[in-house]
DNA sequence: CCGAATCCGGCATGATACTG
DNA sequence: CAGTATCATGCCGGATTCGG
């Protein structure tokens, strides 16, 4: 039995035929963030089911986007990994997120958050453009879940993780990051009022806060 | 009876759910180049049946990435056309497919293959970082179906249409287009062969060749 | 010719149960 | 925890039909 395909002659027919299968593309972005064990993917990705995520796992796995690799001991276990093919799909999905992002307005009741999502979204707003003086690996927690904000050569790669020596660290919660993300709260008022905490040098944060186009009113 | 939803907080989600289903990016991969009949659409996806396309330009038209529109008389027919929201979707897209196409190796005798995926693609090569002087309206007449690159502020856009006084014009069949495109057959060759005829000032050829990448041997 | 509705067989998906 | 097996449901693909 041969997987469908739309059989044209085109990057996008073939790259669909790969990635436009129903929960795909979200399994890329949890791998996104780092290596995950299937349990990781399971809980990032609420209603997909063991069997389908599964048989997308060796279907992208057969396709060289991803591969599997068995922690060292004592841990043992095994994860999922994008490969280099895999990891060049960072921009692009990025890009579909930005373009995501603009018709997401406030969370409804029962939809799913997770800091992983949020930090991939944090990711997606950083432009290139404004990134002056913002290199370097910097700490960003949500819900006190770490992860290290690569930036270098005018590009950003999200990882979950704990950053060595953070050039600026931040820590927030789910909900003052949507707050800062979608505009309801200001980042001088994040920050006046607690909602988030930043420590680092001055003209860094100042740098970071221009490259996410956060700097409306500006943080003193 | 309501849509299905990943219901996630996430601007990939909520891109996905919109532009994940089938065949839909690959409807506005056919809008990329200009408003399209119902029939054009229908000629340039096989196998997707009239109900579904029907279903797709109606989901697309009320999330606001497309628009419909009756020709003015006589012509007097509808077209479909993407709104401003919709066309910035082309860089991702076109990132899409610029991934898809290193997988894409030589046509399958029963795959699809037409004069805009081609054009498609080729916009899909054009790099910003070697563009420099190759500004300007081009035109590229693939299998005698003309197409225009409009080249400006380092991005590219590729239409259907005659462009009025091109810059640069470049005239070859989908056989010949392919072989280019996947290293078959050097520009040199294809010039010196016949297969690909281009007219235009010598420097803006140049220009062109740079951007798309294609000046791996030099023509002249 | 354009566009949409309908019916139907088959496959993808989603949920759960089950095994190592 | 890491998957496989199973089954009900619903989406997709193809054909046909119908109104403008």
């Amino acid at each position: 039995m041969t997987k469908r395909s739309y059989n044209q002659y085109c990057g996008l027919a073939v790259a669909l035929d790969l990635l436009g299968e129903r929960w795909t593309m979200l399994v890329l972005r949890e791998l996104l963030l780092g290596p995950r064990r299937f349990k990781d993917l399971l809980d990032g990705l609420p209603g997909i089911g063991t069997g389908l995520l599964s048989q997308r796992l060796k279907e992208l796995e057969a396709a060289g986007v991803i591969d599997k690799a068995t922690l060292p001991p004592p841990a043992g276990s095994n994860v999922y990994r994008l490969t280099e093919d895999g990891e060049s799909l960072r921009p692009v999905l990025l890009g579909l997120t930005r373009w995501g992002m603009t018709r997401l307005g406030t969370p409804e009741a029962d939809q799913y958050i997770s800091s992983e999502t949020l930090a991939v979204a944090v990711a997606a707003r950083f432009n290139p453009a404004t990134a002056h003086d913002a290199a370097g690996t910097h700490r960003l927690d949500i819900d006190a879940r770490p992860f290290l904000l690569d930036i270098a050569n005018g590009q950003v790669s999200v990882r979950a993780g704990e950053a060595d020596r953070p050039v600026v660290s931040i820590s927030t919660d789910s909900g003052s990051l949507i707050a800062l993300i979608n505009g309801t709260r200001t980042l001088a008022d994040s920050l006046a009022e607690g909602f988030i905490a930043i420590d680092g040098d001055p003209a860094a944060i100042m740098a970071l806060a221009r490259a996410f186009d956060l700097a409306a009113s500006e943080p003193e």
